[in-house]
DNA sequence: CCTTTTGTTCTGTATATTCTGAACAAAAGG
DNA sequence: CCTTTTGTTCAGAATATACAGAACAAAAGG
């Protein structure tokens, strides 16, 4: 076993992690679970990143609620496992459906409410940039409902315009 | 002065960052320049916001790293004054090239590096997730570039997508 | 020169978050 | 039933982040 190897996959994904807002062990458990080629129980994974086991579970509910990670049971063993998602894009996907909901809707609709608003009652306020920024965050919400509409669409998307064959 | 909507419009504005990943601060006294029809200085932030001085000094020092603020003199005043990039896309693409940059790209070559050194030792590894996510990445490196390369280009690729007229 | 204005940097405090160990719950095994 | 295994939740400690006020720097005005 590539022990260092994954150690620095697992670093990387952390970093990752951090830019975007997910929490270190979160993140670090992900990796863990993506670089590596089986399915990890929680005191494994608690030897193995030498967290502690509450820390691990609270982590892995996490990546559950991003429906990047499930549970599974092997034949004979009363231990949960966890694995991954195997498929890249459709983890991707996946994050970007619940940051979507969780994180950019409740923006828009914020927004939206101010312009509403400053339609009636302007005084100091810079309309046209408000409505720029509406403008923008409706482009968005348009392009992100079609790309995550199917990952078949959005993969055909891309080729097309990096001119991918 | 409609000061409620803008109060309204900071908060949202607040909020985009924190899931973003932006200090309060900061996104606070960006939200106020987008809002608001001129130009503020430091005392006005202060102020306005309530927050200190030296908490708004770096904050716009911040802001300006992003290239979304700029100083700018009024004749006959000693003072700087503060605004922020007018247009909307100009300013999400300068946070997108700063983004990237700082956080995408040293991910990329982390990846790289690990997918580089699997090929010679990939024991215990799952060398196809981690080629996936490598191709993942490098399919973002590759449409970043060129949405970034040019505003219009961006617009249209958008537009194209979108099917907007 | 000295004073005033303006902005930045530094240091300690307050706040928020992350993480651990312990207590608890649930269920299986004997 | 009682014990063991497994996983979750909770309370507090540890850590990191954000912030304010003070000290400092720079420059203009007199």
């Amino acid at each position: 076993m590539n022990e260092q190897l994954i150690d620095q996959f697992i670093e990387t994904w952390g970093a990752m992690g951090r830019a975007w807002g997910v929490n270190n062990s979160v993140a670090r458990i992900h990796g863990l679970l993506i670089i590596t080629d089986r399915a990890w129980c929680i005191d494994e994974i608690v030897e193995r990143l030498q967290i502690s086991k509450s820390n691990v579970s609270t982590s892995l509910k996490e990546l559950r609620s991003w429906n990047v990670t499930r549970k599974i049971f092997q034949p004979g063993d009363r231990k949960e496992y966890f694995v991954c998602e195997p498929n890249a894009w459709e983890m991707l996907f996946n994050i970007m459906r619940q940051r979507k909901q969780r994180e950019f809707d409740p923006i828009l609709t914020g927004v939206a409410a101010t312009y509403a608003r400053a339609q009636e009652d302007s005084a100091g306020i810079a309309v046209d940039r408000l409505e720029q920024m509406k403008n923008m965050l409706d482009t968005f919400d348009r392009l992100a409902k079609m790309a995550l509409a199917s990952e078949a669409q959005m993969k055909g998307m891309i080729e097309f315009i990096t001119g991918k064959k």
